[in-house]
DNA sequence: TTCCGTTTATGAGTTTTTTATGAAACGCTT
DNA sequence: AAGCGTTTCATAAAAAACTCATAAACGGAA
């Protein structure tokens, strides 16, 4: 049987940092994998799928900041970053990149676990962990590949055009407002900027509806935003 | 005002503090109200539901660990505790309480808004306090989609429209003034604008009601206001 | 180059605000 | 109780403000 314990990725290149966690949080009940560099933790993702990911910043091959990016891609997994920088600016880099905390090096294990124990804590009880197939009414999304299926027929889709249709597709029949959307796909500060989700809006439509002049999946809800039904047969 | 800004409530007794924070995260974009102490902090949080809370750890009345245990016993709001103690066993305090992050004062803005950011990004978007379906007599209104249903029949509702439908639903039975109308949909300053009132209950009934000229639900208050009954089988 | 993301411009279509009008309700005086 | 002036209510219709979709130009990167 699968241990029903919390899965932890921890990511860094420095052996001394790796082994005390792998030590401490599996003292507390955690199942801990270690990753040396971002590539390699973009591999555990895949087939083990980890409740929680603590990862420096600095490391060869991926940096954090990019792990932290690709992981956001195709997951919603809680992420800590964890550094010896302490500029303002690093930390505010590594939260818009994705990151769920940030914690300066040299850290306090007690304060780390709590921070641990802080962002599992929203995770959903109990829920497996995300799947990366979005199967819904006439839609097959592949978080993983990055493919998207309508009605049997692949589609390509540039990577924000994927993003935007992911985000939609997770809270289909609920209408996102376009501050919302904004703030999902482009992160961060530039949620003025109503005209990238139009254009993006109108490509995408151009792509996945039979008709896109008169939209029967990607729905305008006028002056809110937009809401997303998968064409499935509704209750 | 039901705008779509994120609400914010801060929670400090200094106003010092208050007043910095206030002014960053208004000109952020954010909707921000202000308690000096945790029992005002409670309050604000039944009628006012923010989506995140930032609060100071000691204050007078209730202090931030307690203000964040009552508050998790009935929300999962995001917390953020701001503090100038820095003791590794009073952050493990907090965040067991049910903070989700802690900020040590002092602290750079910029920082702050990047994990106000980062907390709010974890929120499944729109409503997530309040129930999003409101179900009574012959009403039928998904929040989060945006639908409403009268009697079996969907209509279609233009924003105003449907913030001013919701407001009264959701009182619905109670009189509500023309100025607390007012006050809630169209915010603070247009409190004497009544004709803005009477146009769009007009519309509103024109949509909602088998007989606009002689309404069923969306009754007038002679001299005060409107009430709105929803058609429920009374007592 | 070619693809992708960002900007800008434009016209059509809605919504919101403002103004105007008549009917109904109220209070006061006779 | 009737008359009169004032205020409120409902509605229509105007003017003003804003949104949506689309095309297309621009610039950077694989």
């Amino acid at each position: 049987m699968l241990s029903e314990h919390r899965k932890i990725l921890v990511v860094d290149d420095e052996p001394q940092i790796t082994r005390v966690l792998r030590t401490s949080l599996s003292s507390h009940a955690y199942d801990v994998r270690v990753a040396n560099d971002g590539l390699t933790a973009l591999e555990i993702m895949k087939d083990w799928s980890p409740d929680l990911v603590i990862t420096d910043l600095s490391m060869p091959n991926m940096d954090g900041l990019e792990l932290a990016r690709r992981l956001r891609t195709s997951s919603t997994v809680p992420i800590i970053v964890l550094s010896v920088r302490g500029e303002e600016r690093t930390k505010v880099q590594a939260l818009d990149a994705g990151a769920d905390d940030y914690v300066t090096k040299p850290f306090g294990m007690q304060e780390l676990l709590a921070r641990v124990r802080a962002n599992l804590r929203r995770l959903p009880p109990g829920e497996e962990t995300e799947s990366s197939l979005i199967e819904s009414g006439d839609f097959r999304i592949d978080l993983a590949a990055r493919k998207v299926v309508v009605k049997g027929r692949e589609t390509h889709l540039t990577p924000k055009e994927f993003d935007l249709l992911v985000y939609l597709a997770r809270h289909a029949g609920k209408v996102l407002t376009h501050r919302v959307l904004l703030g999902a796909i482009w992160g961060g500060q530039s949620t003025e900027q109503v005209e990238y989700l139009r254009v993006f809006v109108g490509q995408l439509r151009k792509k996945i509806e039979p008709n896109p002049s008169s939209p029967r999946y990607l729905v305008t809800e006028p002056w809110v935003g937009y809401r997303f039904e998968t064409g499935e047969t509704s209750p």
